[in-house]
DNA sequence: CCAGTGAGTTAGCCTATGTTAGCGTCGGGC
DNA sequence: GCCCGACGCTAACATAGGCTAACTCACTGG
């Protein structure tokens, strides 16, 4: 139930559901994905649940751990995860990491356009956004393939990460898929019109995903 | 990408709905209020519109900024504003400043705290949440007056921090306040029981304020 | 083989919240 | 004194999205 031990020192393994990092501890390492999504969530006394954040093949979660005495949310596998564990111990070795302080900026930005979108956008808008934003990520990341990609989130996932309830998602995307904007089935992606997607997501003209 | 704030500081004031900080701007100087409540919004393209932080006297805006490159929000007074101005120079010790990556923690924080409300949260435990954290922050600023504090926000800026509708704020509010929970009348906010407004805001019980 | 579980799907009903519109008050500028 | 624009407030109506509950498929494990 705890997590595996690791293959060499540095590479770990996570099951769907396994922690990388529970709430209230003190960050001691960051955890660098390799493979599958991870996210970062937090739960209301009655069971309500918001994701926060969701980490992809090559991103750190979390970047913020770095600012942070002790992690006020917790981060758990979606999916098996294969990743490599950065100690936290000295904070130089994480600033000499290259590429952190992007990542750590990109991280914020984020965090930014989500809060936007719970705030202000409808269930379209929001899934429009979300959906673009993983496939820019994952395209960034060298895991597309030309419109499509893979998107390893059930529809209760999607449902935590944009404040809807999982019905409503379901709903949503039907209606969507009908209109040819998207598809997505067994967890994979396909977008025919990058344009109209945007379109739906109500972005601001210099808003960058 | 770090910077420090130099030695020169300058008085500066703004006035409602004055920017301090620009969309896109590089940031050069961070503000340190000492008087009046600030903010940082986004607009969709349609108008609506969400208030993404809230800046109150002894607040630096935006902590953040040391972070990115580029502000991808702009910050606008929404009272009258005096300030120090504290320019970004030195890209290497920024966090010599005292206190300033406490109050970088506490708004990356404060911003996971208000995904949750907005993804998550109800009319009424949203508005509980908000002026439970404006309270705390009043009275660790020395700015509140036993159970009582100044509150200078309109109910449309409400409305746009807690993604609800102007009316929908003051219905809520009437209703609260029937419910003896708060009052709040011309930008004046008492709060009789504090334990009672925590239980509507459906906080965690380690979420701090 | 069967039972159990998780996921997607659909339907019907319900309510929290949005929308629109209008009223009264207050304070500032002229 | 008189406008005029903010702002708070209310009411009537509209709707996006929540809630509950089934049913269907995999898939898994015994």
């Amino acid at each position: 139930m705890l997590s595996q031990i690791a293959a060499s020192e540095d590479l770990v393994f996570f099951r769907p559901h396994q922690f990388l990092t529970r709430e209230h501890d003190r960050p001691e390492a960051l955890y660098d994905i390799l493979e599958g999504w991870a996210c970062r969530h937090r739960l209301l006394p009655d069971g309500r649940r918001q994701i926060t954040a969701l980490y992809l093949p090559g991103d750190l979660c979390d970047p913020m751990w770095s600012l942070t005495p002790t992690c006020h949310e917790p981060v758990i596998a979606l999916t098996n995860v294969r990743a490599t564990r950065k100690s936290l111990v000295d904070p130089l070795t994480i600033d000499r990491q290259k590429g952190f302080s992007s990542r750590l900026a990109e991280s914020v930005e984020r965090q930014s356009n989500w809060l936007v979108s719970l705030g202000r956008k409808t269930a379209v808008e929001r899934l429009a956004h979300l959906l673009l934003e993983l496939f820019e990520r994952m395209r960034r990341a060298g895991l597309a393939y030309g419109q499509q990609c893979a998107l390893p989130l059930t529809q209760t996932d999607i449902a935590d990460a944009t404040g809807l309830t999982a019905v409503h998602v379901n709903r949503t995307l039907q209606s969507m898929r009908s209109k040819g904007v998207l598809e997505l089935h067994s967890k994979w992606l396909r977008i025919p019109d990058l344009g109209a997607l945007r379109d739906l997501a109500a972005l601001g003209p210099h808003d960058a995903l």
